[in-house]
DNA sequence: AGCACGCCGACT
DNA sequence: GTCGGCGTGCTC
């Protein structure tokens, strides 16, 4: 009797093998109902094995194989499997990741056929912009490429004109009768941009996929696109994982975002991924970005990626002005400094848009009495609550406890408990006693706590109601304000000297990103950063635009170092209860490392994390590097074996976390 | 992960 | 005498 190999959602690293009588490799891919332990289970078929990985008198018949529904295509199944590998996830988990929940439940979604259209009529045929020389010029190089697999690197500053070239290259495909996978960061996928992407392709079928997507809505549209009556694919990482049996181009906008890689469960990064499946598939892939990621720029000057450029703005004749504000020598006013203030006050009377950026939200980072040192510590983690002004609330934004501010404070009973620090509130409630007659409008997530609440806050500064925007990273990426023509850029040096070695460029991304905001259209833009620090190299290259000089002083430096992209990292984490447990745990894990590391793995000492403490949680994390990657991937298929293996108290969690990008 | 079995401490 | 703590082992 044949036997079936199923992925079963637990976090178990192997796969099951049942028997099926009537199985045939027909049913590869396709959803199954099994035994499992004292209950049943839904999988998915991976292989119909010529036997059995175990005896196979205690094999259990499947219970059902769903036919009703196509099967999933083996190109989705390598790509399911291959992420499984190469992130050392149980394959399971990866398919319950992959797949629509309500699909694997066998929950049957009936859906309406999207309306099929004529090929022809699939691109508007009206007037487009004219594009710029580079970006013809960009255009021509990508259409004059053979077919098939390249993975182009677009590098193109904050208005250059990057989504015009994906539509173009949109409309290529689908005129070719391709279909085309659109990749977003988390933030970014926005109605604006899917609805710029519809008039664009008024008659393409679209789909959209987000975190924020109904499940129903989810499983309608996975299988819309397993059916191949799908034209367009725009989505977040997840969208990587969307059958697409015509697919013949993948765009990867933003590459350099954070937000592709997964920081739980299946640690995966979508961008990885997703050139792995232009290769699997032999189509091109675009990753565009205004401040590539480093790992791309390596591969760039390795020739693995072909490297684009777009160096001028498509709308603005120029790129902002940046000034270094040197607050050693002047007298900040709530963090706001003298020519900050003026720049606003000019802005103001000539009625265009100020950005303020400070990246930390609340009122003020930390409560704290002067009299006892006592300091409004979080309960569950090692981090302060922030004071919210705004409901009167000490917020722990890591574990989201929330308490009312004391009256006085809990340690001593001293009245005069005090904020300090500053977030965006308190520069918001600052900036409105400065400029009373200026509207002072604050965007972050407790502004825009909901995508209704965050698209009406974006409408009214669209619409010219607010002067002076307080904003987070949020307010760095996807939107055009006309008459936005400064930003002020406060508490940038705290990233400056962080720990991680990524800190830096990250702070470069995000200081492009938003002084990017400034002068879009007509007006010229300017961007002011305070700064202890006017001589940082950073700030240097940042204010001649010089991204290729940053990247390479960061490249040299983590060469020196042999760090990411010269190395190769993995990380094991565990967290416990008690900070011991965590680290005993990991010591013994290292202890199983020794003999199957060669000379070419480096081990690391296990350390408690930056923030140990999180939700009631210990946590400790144990690196691991080489200088190959192939080698990193049979050094941790052999010690995951061994890891499984380890006895461990039932309160221990532990994972691994392939191309970390928090070290 | 669940969920069993199984072996030691303080309680209706 | 039992209820229940969580260590250990298993899931095809």
């Amino acid at each position: 009797m044949p036997v079936v190999r199923v992925a079963i959602p637990v976090p178990l690293p192997q796969p099951f093998d049942y028997l099926a009588e009537d199985a045939t490799t027909e049913d590869i891919g396709r959803c199954v109902r099994v035994p499992f332990g004292r209950g049943e289970k839904n999988g998915l078929i991976l292989a119909l094995p010529e036997t059995a990985g175990i005896d196979p008198a205690r094999l259990k018949p499947v219970i059902h194989i769903q036919r009703d529904v196509p099967r999933l295509p083996s190109d989705w199944m390598e790509l399911v499997e291959f992420t499984a590998r190469y992130y050392h996830a149980p394959p399971g988990e990866v398919v319950a990741l992959a797949l629509p929940p309500k699909l694997l439940q066998g929950k049957s979604t009936r859906k309406p056929a999207l309306r099929a259209t004529d090929l022809s009529e699939r691109h508007r045929t009206g007037e487009l912009p004219t594009l710029t020389t580079a970006q013809a010029d960009v255009l021509a190089t990508l259409r004059d490429a053979p077919a098939g697999f390249k993975a182009w690197l677009l590098a193109g500053v904050t208005g250059s004109g990057k989504t015009e070239i994906y539509l173009r290259l949109t409309a290529d495909t689908l005129a070719a009768g391709g279909q085309v996978l659109i990749l977003v960061p988390e933030i970014a996928l926005t109605p604006q941009l899917e609805e710029r992407v519809r008039a664009r392709f008024p008659a393409a079928r679209i789909i959209s996929l987000h975190s924020g997507i109904a499940t129903g809505a989810r499983a309608r549209g996975f299988r819309q696109a397993l059916d191949g009556q799908v034209d367009i694919v725009l989505g977040t990482r997840l969208a990587v994982f969307t059958p697409l049996p015509g697919l013949g181009l993948i765009l990867v906008d933003e590459e350099h975002d954070a937000s592709y890689k997964q920081q739980e469960g299946v640690r995966y990064s979508a961008r990885d991924l997703a050139v792995w499946r232009a290769r699997q598939r032999n189509v091109p892939v675009v990753l565009g970005s205004a401040t590539p990621s480093l790992e791309s720029w390596r591969h760039a000057h390795n020739d693995r990626y072909h490297l684009l450029r777009l160096p001028v703005r498509a709308l603005a004749s120029a790129l902002p002005a940046i000034r270094i504000i040197d607050t050693r020598r002047c007298r900040l006013d709530e963090g706001i400094s003298p020519p900050l203030h003026e720049a606003l006050a000019a802005r103001l009377e000539r009625s265009e848009q100020s950005l303020v950026f400070l990246n930390r939200r609340g009122y003020a980072p930390v409560l704290a009495c002067p009299t006892c040192g006592w300091v409004s510590q979080c309960p569950h983690c090692s981090a302060n609550r922030v004071v919210h002004l705004a409901d009167r609330r000490l917020r722990c934004h890591h574990c989201g406890a929330v308490s009312p501010v004391p009256r006085a404070c809990p340690g001593c009973g001293n009245k005069d408990v005090q904020p300090f620090g500053r977030g965006t509130q308190r520069i918001e409630a600052r900036l409105a006693e400065l400029f009373p007659a200026a509207r002072v409008l604050r965007i972050d997530r407790d502004a825009a706590r909901t995508p209704a609440r965050r698209e009406s806050l974006l409408a009214s500064i669209a619409a010219g109601e607010a002067d002076i925007l307080v904003g987070t990273q949020m307010m760095a990426k996807g939107h055009d304000f006309p008459r936005l023509t400064l930003v002020g850029v406060l508490g940038a040096d705290a990233s400056l000297h962080a720990a991680d070695f990524r800190a830096p460029e990250r702070l470069f991304q995000q200081l492009m990103q938003v002084g990017g905001r400034a002068g879009r259209a007509q007006l010229p833009g300017e961007v002011l950063i305070q700064t202890e620090y006017p001589e940082h190299p950073l700030y240097r290259c940042l204010i001649r635009h010089d991204t290729d000089a940053f990247t390479r002083m960061e490249l040299d430096q983590r060469l020196a170092a042999n760090f990411p992209p010269f190395s190769y990292q993995a990380m094991l984490r565990a967290d416990a209860p008690e900070l011991a447990a965590a680290v005993d745990f990991l010591r013994r894990a290292r202890i199983e490392a020794a003999p199957l590391a060669g000379s070419l793995i480096r081990l690391f000492d296990p350390v408690p994390m930056r923030i140990t403490r999180l939700a009631r949680r210990e946590r400790a994390q144990l690196l691991i590097e080489s200088d190959r990657r192939a080698a990193l991937q049979d050094f941790l298929t052999r010690w995951l074996e061994r890891i499984h293996a380890l006895s461990a108290p039932h309160d221990l969690r532990w994972q691994v976390d392939v191309d970390p990008l928090e070290v």
